[in-house]
Parts: C-alpha cells; sequence; structure tokens
DNA sequence: GGTGCCTACTTCCCAATGGAGAGCAAGGGA
DNA sequence: TCCCTTGCTCTCCATTGGGAAGTAGGCACC
C-alpha cells in the first residue's frame, strides 16, 4: 500500500521507519515466548526453552534464537563437552526488552475476560 | 516440542497458557503497528490506516482489522454511503494495549544503535 | 567392535500464510 | 454510457512454518 504521510509524534520519520522496522523484527510470538522464557528462568539450554515454550517447533526455535543473538538480545554459549551444551542468557538488551513487555503481559492477564467476551460477542454477531 | 515443567511465577498454569495464547495473536508485527497508527491518530478510515502503515497489503490490513476487532481492541463503524466510509477506532481495551506497548517503543527508540551495532557485530562474525 | 545414546541442530517435505494485483458493488458525475 | 470512488474479496504464486527424520561425534554398555 501507500507509502508517505504517517504524522507522527516523532520528528524524524527515519528514525520512525527504523523504529517500525526494529518492532517488526522483535514483535513475534515465538520471540516474545522465549524472551518470557529467559527472563523467568535465566540461563538456559536449548532443550529446557524449547519445554519452557509449548507448541515451538525445533526449527523455529533454532531460528528465533539466532535471530535474538543477531538482535543483541541474547548471549549464545557453547561448552565443549559431550554430549553438547549449548546456553542461552538474556542480554542486558534482552533483559531491558523483557520488562518494557511486562506491561503487555500485565495487560493480557487483567483482561483475559474481557478479551474473552469479546470474541464471544463477535464469533455471536458473525 | 515437549509441553510440562514451564515453571512460572504465576500459580495457575491454565492462566499462563491463556495469557501466551493471547499474547501470541496481539504480539503480531502487523497488529502492533496497525495499533500504534489509531493511537496516533484516533479514529480512521481503512485506507488512511493502509497509508500510515507502510509495506501492508490490503489482505493484511483486511486480516488484521478483523482480528482486532474480534479480539476487542477495535470497533468498526460502516457509514451507509457512496462509496463505502468505514471508520476504525481503538477501544479503550485496544487503547491500553497501546499504552502497555509504549514501553517497548521507547525500548526501540532508546536502543536502535545497540541494536544496529549487535546485528553489524554478528554478521561480522558469521 | 558394534550398537546405541545424547544434544543441538539441519534438512526435507508439505501445508498454511502473506504479497501483488485484479475484480466487485453501487451510486454519482461527465 | 463510462468512469470514479472505497473497502473489501478473490486468485495466483512465493515464502514461511510445522513434523519428522537425519547428522556429528564422543561415550557407555555388551
Amino acid at each position: 500500500m501507500g507509502k508517505p504521510p504517517h504524522t507522527s509524534y516523532h520528528s524524524d520519520p527515519r528514525v520512525d521507519a527504523l523504529v517500525d522496522e526494529t518492532i517488526g523484527r522483535v514483535a513475534d510470538k515465538w520471540t516474545l515466548l522465549v524472551l518470557e522464557a529467559l527472563e523467568e528462568a535465566g540461563e538456559q539450554r536449548f532443550s529446557a526453552i524449547g519445554r519452557a515454550v509449548p507448541g515451538i517447533s525445533q526449527k523455529m526455535l533454532t531460528q528465533t534464537l539466532r535471530q535474538m543473538e543477531r538482535e543483541g538480545l541474547v548471549t549464545r554459549t557453547v561448552h565443549a563437552e559431550v554430549p553438547p551444551r549449548v546456553e542461552y542468557r538474556l542480554t542486558v538488551l534482552g533483559h531491558d526488552l523483557a520488562e518494557a513487555f511486562c506491561g503487555v503481559w500485565h495487560w493480557a492477564e487483567r483482561n483475559i475476560e474481557t478479551i474473552e467476551a469479546a470474541r464471544a460477542a463477535f464469533d455471536a454477531r458473525q
């Protein structure tokens, strides 16, 4: 769809675009849930995160962790052992993001019933 | 991947699951950007939102707005005119969510450079 | 010495999702 | 009569994601 107008409260539209792009990369279901798992449990191994995030496939877990590592949200430590042991830990940046998301969690907790009701009403209307 | 363990700071795992499910539905790139657009501009028409969210396709805009309506985040008002006019507005619930996401926006704004640097370092390392 | 096992991936196949663009309804204007 | 408008909806195709199987490589057991 169209590009420009986009009146924002920021002065610089390039900053807006960068923020949007960053949000786009971070605001992903799996990223959020992995972030939550790491925030709650501290340093975790690959398979422990997988267990803490029900429904994620190994492929998506690998992919999500790689991307988070690339964005600087987690550090990856490989221990040269057999069997292999790889540990993931939130960076300060990742921890800050998790804190920023706290508000969203609390919103979700607070409003579960409202949302369920809205959904039921919407579905009944259709 | 596996289901259980998932030690959380909530007592009830069912609440956790519901929260995760809700987050999963709301933590979507397009939902966030549409939320931002509506929060900044107030009531908006379909195509105005499209212009405010660069890169979104009409299909995804329709789909995102429908889902947001279903979750109770926006209201949809159809004016029986020709050409048609449909206006979208955040509900209180939607507004609260947008506020909850403020922290994430500020995080992104504050850390753009750190993230860019992390990405550059990661890419150089590979 | 062969057979597993363990973990963190990687690969393959197939279904679902998302983007691009065309089509549509329905009334008003030229 | 033809075209314009808006908010979708549909179709076609590329990309993404899930499920399951495969891989490396050193160790333990028989």
